[in-house]
DNA sequence: GTGCACCTTCCCCTATGGTGGAACGTCAAG
DNA sequence: CTTGACGTTCCACCATAGGGGAAGGTGCAC
């Protein structure tokens, strides 16, 4: 199948396909005559296999690492435990960071919302930061 | 003072301080007869309001339009109110995606733990995702 | 008179995940 | 015979917030 239609059976553009090729996360694909890239089935599952990661949250570049330990014919099984255990400790850490941020803003807009305008300060850029 | 003090006082380098004059979050500033960056306590005061403005989660661009109001004389006041209240709905947004992504990190990982890794079947990349 | 720290401008590079356009080739239908 | 939908390549660009280095000027101390 060529790249329009395997792009849209992975749910994905022809353009994010070449991109993946260019980035090697998919091997090159093989050629027709005329020069058109041609899928294979295995080549939209590999592409699934990519938006399951992406929806992991997992980058392109861990996606990648996973594919070459495949690749070469290493299981994958524990590198992807670390990963997804790493994942894990870093989104504990960025919600942490979040709920802390938004503590903090809500503070902000608290006092905001309660402060009366005309105690503005023109000397000031704005007293409510 | 000259730019290195002016950031060291703000807790920026030099770099950041002409990158922000270059976006207009700065007025261009004074040259000394030597073409040095001339600074007052003033833009000091300036650069620590970006500060506390990055530190409330604010772009520089968000942080760039409160200054622009404060500069044409208007009062920032309810600018920052609704700026304020905006992010807190989108801090709101970010954290329940992450709390939803973290949840299915954890099915993945908790699955990935408990199987077998004998049990992996090398016609796929991997089956914990 | 020279070394050193600081300043200037200019332009490219970082990471992320692609998107869009230009200029051109290919193929089937009308 | 031409139109349209697809494909190819390469190159530039989006946002974010600067960092790094080259090539050169300035000013002070030794």
């Amino acid at each position: 199948m060529r790249i329009g239609e395997a792009a849209a059976a992975a749910g994905m553009t022809a353009t994010a396909l070449r991109f993946y090729e260019s980035c090697g996360l998919l091997p090159p694909a093989p050629r027709s005559p005329n020069g058109y890239r041609e899928y294979t089935e295995d080549a939209v599952n590999r592409l699934q296999f990519i938006r399951r990661g992406q929806a992991a949250g997992l980058t392109l570049d861990q996606i990648k690492g996973i594919l070459n330990l495949r690749e070469t014919g290493e299981s994958p099984c524990s590198h992807v435990r670390e990963l997804l255990a790493r994942e894990l400790q870093d989104l504990d850490r960025r919600i942490t960071e979040l709920i802390s941020l938004r503590a903090a803003v809500a503070g902000f807009h608290r006092n905001a919302v309660e402060t009366d305008p005309a105690s503005c300060d023109p000397g000031q850029v704005c007293s409510f930061l």
